[in-house]
DNA sequence: AAAACATGACCCTTAAAGTCCGTTGTATTA
DNA sequence: TAATACAACGGACTTTAAGGGTCATGTTTT
């Protein structure tokens, strides 16, 4: 959809994290248990709101189920 | 050298960096120059000891000519 | 041996990350 | 219309990331 070279890497990660969810077809509640983060904080990092830490993103990304390096195997993250 | 599958992230990472450094030759301070981060604080991060935000993780890794994808696609991100 | 340079390891603020309690809006479905 | 589920948003709070200071250590160069 959009993916402006410029644009904000917290909103990229967002929509990253947005599109695999709905590939699992989580909530974004149960994402948040499984990763166990706070049911809000999930909200604001999917919005690009949120400047999480490596230590967070890491669970987050392992409870999409996918690796790191798929994760950001992604075209927005490229260049 | 080290790449034990549970090993922290925040050391994968550091460790990563500081490969990539090295290819480009600069010395910590001046990567931190680069990134604009402090001295102390590149030293930490390649030590495992910060447990840094996605924003000043990409400062960092732009000042290494690297796409946030290419930093990523590296064997001990890969599950 | 002294200087210059690079890295590492503390310690201490403060700005911001992350949590937790709500409420509000919007569909969908009974 | 009410009930359910999900997402967005707000405010207050606690924890920690990020910045910066200083000293120590090692290596290289003069």
């Amino acid at each position: 959809m959009f993916d402006l070279p410029g644009m904000d890497i917290k909103l990229k990660i967002g929509l990253r994290i947005k599109e695999l969810r709905k590939v699992l077809e989580l909530s974004q509640e149960s994402l948040a248990y499984k990763a166990e983060v706070d049911r809000t904080y999930v909200t604001d990092v999917e919005n690009g709101r949120r400047n999480v830490s490596i230590e967070i993103l890491e669970r987050i990304i392992k409870a999409l189920d996918v690796s790191i390096a798929e994760f950001f195997n992604s075209k927005e993250f490229k260049k």
